[in-house]
DNA sequence: TTTTTGTTTGCAACTCAGTTGCTTCTTGGT
DNA sequence: ACCAAGAAGCAACTGAGTTGCAAACAAAAA
């Protein structure tokens, strides 16, 4: 995989983001920035960018994927209502997903990734 | 809401499913059973489900939601090649989740839901 | 420097889950 | 029997994500 001006730029936007993004928001933040990258490449450098294990896909809406860098790994809160998303971090959570990983692992099972993600009403929309 | 056939042939449907099914599924079985419901009116069944509370919408495949009845709650592994889901209970696993919620709730944030999810390779895959 | 090779980008056309607007049918209550 | 409300059907649409192919490009071999 090639460093590329565009790659570059698209690790920084997940770099700097708060939050989560999806192709969509990235395709939107680089125009913004006068790049006018086709939809097919972007899909591709996320792609991957999450084989080489650079970054994870979530599921955390039924609509869209959304993408973070491995180093930001957490769980995320979305408002049902806004979409807005909001990052949480729960180590004892993490540790006791750790624990049932390893439970399926000693069944034979492979588990690459988790996702854990809640939704809601967020309290500006309350 | 009101028990139509349709209705209560969907509901049989999850109710004797060992897996959560989707919208094409559903789809898939009654046509087995040479019923041909238009694809718009099952996805409004499944929508008035999940408002009054009787399914819940799952997020485990980026493709297609899921759906499973909110009396069956389980975690769920999905194999990434077979696309083959299998159920995980994990009582502690769900009582650290819900003490993550009441923290949430704490802050003002009304949580709906919580999605948990594992993917990975299965041991047929394997 | 030129050629070759592999990777990246672009484009256009496609797939398919899910949605929308509108009409028609069915039902249960009066 | 009548009417109003909910249920079902249909066709057209939306938008995320995919596919196949062709063009551009960078790096290494000749």
């Amino acid at each position: 995989m090639r460093q590329t001006p565009l790659l570059k730029t698209v690790l920084s936007l997940l770099e700097n983001s708060k939050k989560p993004l999806s192709v969509p928001e990235i395709g939107q933040l680089l125009q913004a920035q006068n790049l006018t990258p086709n939809k097919t490449t972007l899909y591709r450098i996320l792609d991957k960018l999450q084989e080489n294990g650079t970054v994870e896909a979530l599921l955390l809406d039924p609509k869209v994927t959304y993408y973070e860098l491995k180093t930001h790994h957490h769980h995320h809160f979305r408002c049902q209502n806004c979409d807005k998303i909001q990052c949480v971090n729960d180590p004892e959570l993490e540790s006791q997903i750790h624990a049932l990983e390893e439970k399926l692992e000693a069944k034979g099972i492979k588990v690459e990734e988790h996702h854990f993600s809640l939704s809601g009403t967020c309290s500006t929309c309350l």
